[in-house]
Parts: C-alpha cells; sequence; structure tokens
DNA sequence: AAAACATTGTTAGAAAACTTGACAAAACTC
DNA sequence: GAGTTTTGTCAAGTTTTCTAACAATGTTTT
C-alpha cells in the first residue's frame, strides 16, 4: 500500500530538487552493490515490494540504460530468473584521492571498473589552487590517452585529508592542510570541469571503498583506520557515513595517548599520530640510526630522507630494529582502536593506508591490544584486517561517490 | 508526489505488521517532541507536505484520540492557527530506571507529565526475578495509589545498565549485572503485565530523556554520560540512538585510562570506572581518611560506610579533600570525553547520574581537560552541560520510549 | 515424452496517499 | 468596512503501489 522508503546507503543527496522515485534509487543501489547481479524477484523480496512494482520500476531503470539484462543463470526449478546488472557502457567517472604526500586519479566505468589510474609524488602544503591544478592536469591526461573528453565523464569523486563541511563544499579547520581553510574546492573543480563533484574525506572514501568492494564488504558496522602521513577513520555506521555535528568525526588520529608525548601538528602533545604515524616512524628510525643500532636502515643513504616506507620494506626484509618501530606504532594504534571499539561497537576495522601495507607486523598487535583492553562484548565481536584494495580504497571510495551522482543523475534523465 | 519518508527518531519499530501510514507516525513524533504544539500549516511546512495531505493525517490522529486541539493563539495577522498537542487524558505509561544501586519507578500520561514517582535502595546483583519483582511490586503500589489499573497503562519502559541484545529482549555480556546474562527481561515482564515493554540500557534512555525533555532539546548530536556507580554513555547520532553491531555501543566507562592503573570489575585495568566511578570516589575518601587528612568525611561515621554521595555533598560544602576527589574524577572523565568528542564530533555533551549533580566541582576540570585534547574543530563547538533533568533523566527517558510505542500502537487503532 | 510443478515476469484494475488549485474561515490592517 | 494574510478544507487528478490472474520458461516426475 504505502512506499517502503529503503534508505540508499551513503548520501545521496538528491541534487536539491524534490526527489520522485525514491524506491527507484534505493533499487538501483541494490543492483550496483550486489556481486553478480540481481533479479527482479529477489529484488521484490529484499524490498519488500510486489514483483509487479519492481517490474515497472526495472523498465524505468532499463529504458534509461542505467541497467541492462543479462543472461539467466539457472538457480534451481522454475523459470530461470533474468540478472540485471549496472550497464558499464553508460558512461564513465574519475576518483581523486588526495593525501598528504601523494595524489592517485583513477577513471573508472558505470560498473565501477577501474580502466586506469595514475599516481604522483605530491604536497598537500602546496594549497588548493595549485594542487587541484595538478589533479586536473592528470585527469586531463587520463582522458586523452583513452581518448575521452570530459562530456564523457558523469561526476567526479574527491577525497581529501581533512574534516569535510560538505554542505559548503569545503575543508573546515583541517590540521594538516595549510591554506586550504574556506576554500571552494567543491565549486572551483565543478566549473573547472562543468561537472558535479562528491567531496569527501580521504578515510571515509577508505571506508566506502572497502564496504564497497573491498574487505567489508557489506558489513554496515564498519571503521576504516587511515595509517599514512597523517592518521584519520572513516565511520560507517548502520550502513551510513557518518559525519558528526561538524563533519569532523573519526579524528582517531588526534586522541591523546601520552600526555607527555611529542609534539603534534595539531599543537597538542601526545596525540596518536604524532607517536604513529608515518613521519613519527620515520622520525624514530632516524634516532635508531643515530644510536648507531644495528639496522638495514642505515645503509639506505642520507639519513635526513629515510622514509616510512622505508622502514617499512626492511621490516618486511627481516629488520628487527624496523619491526620494532613498526610493533610499537601498532601497539599505539591498538589502545586508540580500542578505544574506538569500545565507543562504537563495529563488526568489522579495516587497517589502510600507506604503513598498513606491511600487514601482520602492523595488525597482531593491533588485534592483542584491542582484546585486552576492549570490553569483551565488543572485542569478542570485532573483526581486524588489512585492506584488500590496498593503496586504492580511497580513490576506490571516491569513485563510489562519484557513481552515486552520476548513476541516479542518468536515472533522472528522461529519454 | 511521493510519501516523504521522514524518520521517526529511535527506534520505533513497526510491531511485526506492515506499516501503513508511515508519514502519519513522522506527524504524531512531531507534535509530541514540539514544545507547546504546533498547527496543521507548520506541520505540511516542516515535513515539506501539502496543507491538503496534512489535514488528512491529522483527521486520522483526531479520531484515534491521541492528539488535541487547543485554543488558537494569534501569532500575526492572518488566520490563527490551530494548534494540536497530544492528548494526556488518552492514557498513562511507566517508566522503570533500574541502577546499579538504585530503582526508579515513574508514572506518566500520553503527553508525559510526571503524574507520581517513586525511588528506593536496590542492588542489581540480586538477579533478575528479585529484581523485576521489586520492579512489579513498585509499580503495583503506584497504580493502587492512583486508583489505577493495569488496563490504563499502554506500555511500560525499562531501563538497565547493560548491554541489550534489543531484538532477544535481553542484556549481552553484561560487566556489572551478575547473573542476568541471557535472562529474557523484556517477555517475562511482558507477560507479567500483558503491555508491550520497551528494554533499553540506562544511559541511552539517558540520552533519550535529556534530548526530549532536559538539556539536550532537539540536538541531534548528543551523547549523554551517566557518572554514577558505573560509567556509561549514550549516544544519539543523527537523530537516532547508536547501538553498535551488538547493542554494547558507548561503552565509555570501559576505556582504559591508566594502564596500570587499579582493577575494575569487568576484568581490565585502569577503566575509567575504576577510576571516577562512584566506587572509586568512595574508595579515595576512605583512603584518604586512612591518611589522616583533615575532611569532614572523617566525622561522618564508620569509615566503611562513606559513599560517593557523602564526597559529593561534603564538596559542596567546601571540604578541599572531597573537592580534590571529585575534580580529578572529573579530569579523568575529561581524558574519556576528549576522546569521544574526537571520535563523534557531537554538538552537545550531557553529564547525569548521581556523581554528576555536584555540577561545575565536576563540570568544569571535564571542560578543561576537553578543550586541552580534543581538536579544535570539535572542542569549539561541544557544548558540556549537567542533565537538567538530575536524577530523573533515564527514567524520562524510559517514559519517553514507552509513549513511543503507545501512543503508535493508539494511532494504529481503528474505533 | 508428456504432464506436473516451481518460479519468474507481466498485465489490468483497484486502492492508497499524495498534489494542485480553488475557496471558505478567521483573524489583523488601514 | 474593505483589503490582506494566513489557515484549514474540498474536489479532482496523479503517482505509486497492491492484488490477482496469467503467460513464460525452466526442472522434476510419471
Amino acid at each position: 500500500m504505502t512506499q517502503t522508503a529503503e534508505m540508499t546507503p551513503f548520501t545521496w543527496s538528491p541534487p536539491q530538487q524534490v526527489v520522485k522515485n525514491l524506491n527507484k534509487h534505493a533499487v538501483l543501489d541494490l543492483i550496483r552493490f550486489t556481486p553478480g547481479g540481481i533479479s527482479r524477484a529477489e529484488l521484490a523480496q529484499r524490498m519488500d515490494l510486489s514483483r509487479a512494482a519492481m517490474t515497472a520500476i526495472v523498465n524505468d531503470l532499463l529504458e534509461s540504460k542505467v541497467v541492462r539484462e543479462t543472461e539467466s543463470r539457472n538457480k534451481q526449478s522454475g523459470r530461470p530468473p533474468i540478472i540485471l546488472e549496472i550497464n558499464p557502457a553508460r558512461g564513465f567517472v574519475a576518483g581523486i584521492d588526495m593525501g598528504a604526500s601523494h595524489l592517485l586519479v583513477m577513471l573508472a566505468d558505470f560498473a565501477a571498473q577501474v580502466l586506469d589510474e595514475v599516481e604522483v609524488p605530491f604536497n598537500i602544503a602546496d594549497g588548493p589552487e595549485k594542487c587541484l591544478g595538478q589533479a586536473s592536469t592528470l585527469l586531463a591526461e587520463l582522458l586523452k590517452k583513452h581518448e575521452m573528453t570530459p562530456a564523457n565523464l558523469g561526476a567526479i569523486g574527491l577525497g581529501v585529508p581533512g574534516p569535510i563541511a560538505s554542505e559548503a563544499g569545503m575543508v573546515f579547520a583541517p590540521p594538516i592542510m595549510p591554506g586550504w581553510d574556506g576554500y571552494p574546492i567543491q565549486a572551483s573543480l565543478e566549473e573547472k570541469w562543468n561537472l558535479p563533484v562528491s567531496l569527501n574525506n580521504d578515510a571515509e572514501l577508505g571506508a566506502i571503498g572497502e564496504w564497497a568492494y573491498g574487505a567489508g564488504r557489506g558489513e554496515n558496522f564498519l571503521a576504516y583506520i587511515k595509517v599514512g602521513t597523517g592518521i584519520g577513520s572513516g565511520l560507517l555506521l548502520n550502513g551510513q557515513i557518518y559525519r558528526g555535528a561538524t563533519g569532523s568525526a573519526g579524528e582517531i588520529g588526534h586522541l591523546t595517548i601520552e600526555e607527555n608525548g611529542p609534539l603534534c601538528e595539531c599543537g597538542n602533545a601526545g596525540c596518536l599520530e604524532a607517536l604513529a604515524g608515518g613521519r613519527a616512524i620515520a622520525r624514530q628510525a632516524r634516532e635508531a640510526i643515530r644510536q648507531g643500532k644495528r639496522t638495514l636502515l642505515a645503509s639506505l643513504g642520507p639519513v635526513e630522507e629515510i622514509t616510512a616506507r622505508d622502514v617499512a620494506s626492511a621490516a618486511r626484509r627481516g629488520d628487527l630494529v624496523a619491526q620494532q618501530i613498526i610493533s610499537r606504532a601498532g601497539s599505539y594504534l591498538g589502545i586508540a582502536i580500542a578505544g574506538l571499539v569500545n565507543l562504537f561497537n563495529p563488526r568489522m576495522i579495516v587497517v589502510g593506508g600507506g604503513v598498513a601495507q606491511v600487514g601482520d607486523l602492523l595488525l597482531q598487535p593491533i588485534r592483542d591490544t584491542v582484546a585486552r583492553r576492549s570490553l569483551q562484548a565488543s572485542a569478542r565481536t570485532v573483526k581486524i584486517n588489512t585492506a584488500v584494495l590496498r593503496r586504492h580504497s580511497s580513490a576506490m571510495g571516491a569513485v563510489v561517490q562519484a557513481l552515486s551522482i552520476a548513476l541516479h543523475q542518468a536515472t533522472e534523465q528522461r529519454r
């Protein structure tokens, strides 16, 4: 009798216009996040609608060419279902992941299949004009390489390492993005490309990416911890991204771990980021070398140029000093994550970012600390894993967000 | 064109039947949580529906006598609106708050006006049969006193100090409720009274109570911190109670604050609860007396019987030793709350529970610590206040939850 | 191989819940 | 007292869904 108002995942906010077919968009999301496609009958069952209503909705989606039918695979007895899936050829989107020290641009079709990607070194502290320029140049080159024009794109997803004021389309008091506060990031990119842009926090995007196509597929209570130069987290609660009252939720990197610890860029002392972030790891390595400890790191060249990545690769090759540094970072991370587990009771923690690529060397101390310091009720049910999309979690999340705009917009278009 | 599917606050889960009139329930909630009532025109505006549609919905609510019309107050020019409000005489509900050491039963009408309440000392460790029996006896006495029968009640709301498995209607691995794990709390009370029962965590109820009628009216990003014998928190995120994957979210009392701190009942060491909970405060007072410090507390009788409440009242009367104990508890609380602020970026923190009644003696150290240890972006926007419902926050929340059932059920009934 | 069965997808008519636009009602303003 | 403004209602039309029957297309049974 009534429209069953299923929520779409994440924030697909209708483009200020009145939404007509709420269920149509929910169906679209169900199709795009069901691996291997889904039939009308199953859609109807899962959304608690009649098959007749589903026929009408799906016809609408087919007409706009956003969805296509695939050859049916026989399940059991009875008429074999017609499988529905997103029509990849309908268009393309771009996902851009800006880290503190790297820039990754990704090109994907409407079915979220990655066509190509490029990554370059980068400095977020160069400010918005230069950084956004670099990103645009990189994207333009990528388009050219694939003989595409901006008209082939449906939307752009962008991730930056700072808290987002999403209505305004800018960052809000970011700890590590000097010069960006108040700059109209979304508007300037939308004007430059004449395309809708989705601006997000990079850790949020990591959570979305891993939820959609990674380690946390379908986990509706998921926290993604990004351990790179900075440390941030993206929270997926009840299947929706949680941003907090002013958009700065999930700032796990600036939890105070040691009251009298090293100074952090944010101005406080003893923040997790200042103890276990990429910069802290590199600093500890340099100190170890200066103290004359026996380590592979000492032979890598100038002491001042050692990075967290060097420490990680040395640790993987068996270097004890490097392993100890990584392990200690894991313990610090574990303290913060244990707090997050107690407060948010997630079903899964996905650890991503550059430093996380060392795997169990970092993860095991985290697991141990969480088991020791969290309430049993929460600690027993939480899984702690490495990101399976590796360095691409956030960019993939940006693609997902871009598709959330592009697909739903394409659906609205009447022929 | 479409039904605008506004969400009802909290979890009013439709009683397993298909919900017909989603908007009707949203309208009902808007009426009941708008102080002083609201007109059809304003309802239509706020819910983004036409006035004509609102007329139909309101007629439905009037017919079921859940809502009534009040004399219009002239606002500006134009026809004065007819104000709608909940019909108090339509029925009654009970709210029960079980703490670790106290039991509070509250009787209220459909407009959430409290008729009466009783509080008695209590021990949650006596187990479910005895405790639930005590609560039922108390409620029966209250009904008798007001010449009412169970048939006058529409629902019962119950709060207990442990994590809730809401579908099962029981607590799940509670740290301080020995003998309760797995006991069918909700079912047994429903059978006993033949009424629908809403089972909730006590801190969650505190958050709901303060949101609905207390310090956090209308704040959709609110954390309620209950500082009593135990320490727990209730999280209101995006206007909805957040329970986590297994119902044990918000367990702030078991954050590790001092790795080598005192042992906690949960089995870990250095938990917030073991440093700043009621038991810890009483213990510190006893230690101070034994050390021969000059304090009013020494003259209160047997050292072993000193409680947190004694410390609080001594602190309010100017006792320096007691003040120092309270202040230190505030600092510990501040560390945990600073973490909560960083992770969850709320707009308001409401501190309630027995210990919180000392006011600024506890609150000021909390504010100072949060300002020092949280990210500026979050710390600047968060207000930290004492619960205005004082000792009744949770019971009031239980009443709200009971009304969520009773009102919506009364609305469904056709004459 | 034919009949029976199971399941999917479609069609037609009815029902529910809106919207629009017109209009009556009840105040205030000038 | 006429005009203005805002509220609440009515009637007709639209959108979206449901029910119920049925066609389509496989597998299973006889």
